[in-house]
DNA sequence: CTCTACCACTGCAAAATTGCAATGAATGAA
DNA sequence: TTCATTCATTGCAATTTTGCAGTGGTAGAG
């Protein structure tokens, strides 16, 4: 059932964010233009644009996946699971699925970061991805649990969860860490937003003496 | 100390601004041009881009001033106030901002609801513009806090915080609401994430048997 | 007033993006 | 095999965006 056309598309696509991926590394985002791209996939700038909605998407080539996968997770609710242990589920599910792609194509992982960090554009685009995936993800909490959350209430949810994970994360970003501290970083966020905001006053009460958790400078 | 120069400049700047809201009102984004613009404010296409980042950046010529006054509020910490209810406080003023502005140029701020509504772009805009804004944000709570809170807290709860009243609003904005309904929205999101989303079992619990808040359907 | 440094404005060129229309290859039915 | 349909590919033109360099007016010192 893989007709001629289909194998030919996908390898052009394949040759496409080959093409790309490798000439970000070497010359940069920017520096790179769709002309040379296209040249080096064997087709007209034009063509390419049928591939792939702009040059920021050759970075995002793998987002669908992960979107099926979490979906997928979410619709596999527990009986008797509440919402809050199910997003709980899902966001260790997500950072294990982090390890697992990243560990195969661990300088792409990489380029990926460093290009984001640099791009503005790219940081646009990672930001739309991401709020696009919350309010299906949203959705589909809705889904999974009709008689715990109304509406507005699955939207806050994911939406607070995945804010405070993405924000710590991107927050620490800029500081040169390993994968695991990031980790880490985007676990205690997802306790901070589960436990709550006004949870901070009694988390911190005990705290004061001690060491702040996770420090650097 | 108002030289000629900037006077003209502070006119020029004003001239793209009415042009462009005018023209996106009559014909749209996507079909109004640059060259239409810069036509009506009587300078270079060219020029334009010396006044704004892009033709997205007309549409939120107004953000400075709330970023600074929510610096100045998280600047202004009283003593004893615990970051969560820094925090609030800042939702609440923000909220207040909103009708207040809103007042003034109500017809522009539903035009720019719907002009987000319909671009992806401007969708894309308007995210990384939030997401900046919450980086400083965050870096203004730790300064405001630091006994209470370390960076990654700090940025974990500001992240929380707008990212649930962000995806409620947003998911309600689909639905063609009153500004009084989408302030409850976004103040029910806000107390979610100050709750926690543990919070959700008990707060569910009791209330299967009424009514669900501000379902409209 | 004059001179000089600065700065807003502009055109030009390259690159990114998108709609339109034509072409030709791949596919499936007869 | 043959024919009609589908669709990937392409060129072209318009638009958006950005760096470079030249022009002319503005501001401040003398």
């Amino acid at each position: 059932m893989a007709g001629l056309r289909e194998r030919k598309k996908q390898r052009t696509r394949r040759a496409l964010i080959d093409a790309a991926l490798r000439l970000f590394a070497r010359k940069g985002y920017a520096d790179t233009t769709l002309a040379e791209i296209a040249a080096a996939a064997e087709v007209s700038t034009r063509t390419f644009f049928s591939y792939f909605n702009g040059k920021d998407d050759l970075v995002f080539h793998d987002g669908e996946e992960r979107m099926e996968r979490a979906l997928a997770l979410l619709a596999g609710r527990r009986p008797g699971e509440t919402a809050g242990a199910l997003l709980l589920r899902l966001v260790e599910a997500g950072f294990g699925w982090a390890l697992e792609d990243e560990a195969l194509t661990f300088e792409e992982a990489e380029l990926r970061m460093r290009l984001i960090m640099e791009e503005p554009a790219l940081r646009a685009r990672a930001l739309l991805l991401m709020y696009d995936s919350q309010l299906k993800l949203a959705a589909a909490l809705r889904q999974a649990c009709p008689d715990e959350l109304d509406e507005v209430e699955a939207a806050a949810a994911v939406g607070a969860l995945f804010g405070a994970v993405k924000l710590a994360v991107m927050a620490h970003l800029g500081h040169e860490r390993s994968l695991k501290d990031l980790q880490t970083t985007g676990r205690r966020a997802a306790e901070l937003a589960l436990d709550g905001l006004r949870a901070l006053e009694t988390r911190a009460a005990g705290r004061i003496p001690v060491e702040p958790p996770g420090m650097a400078s």
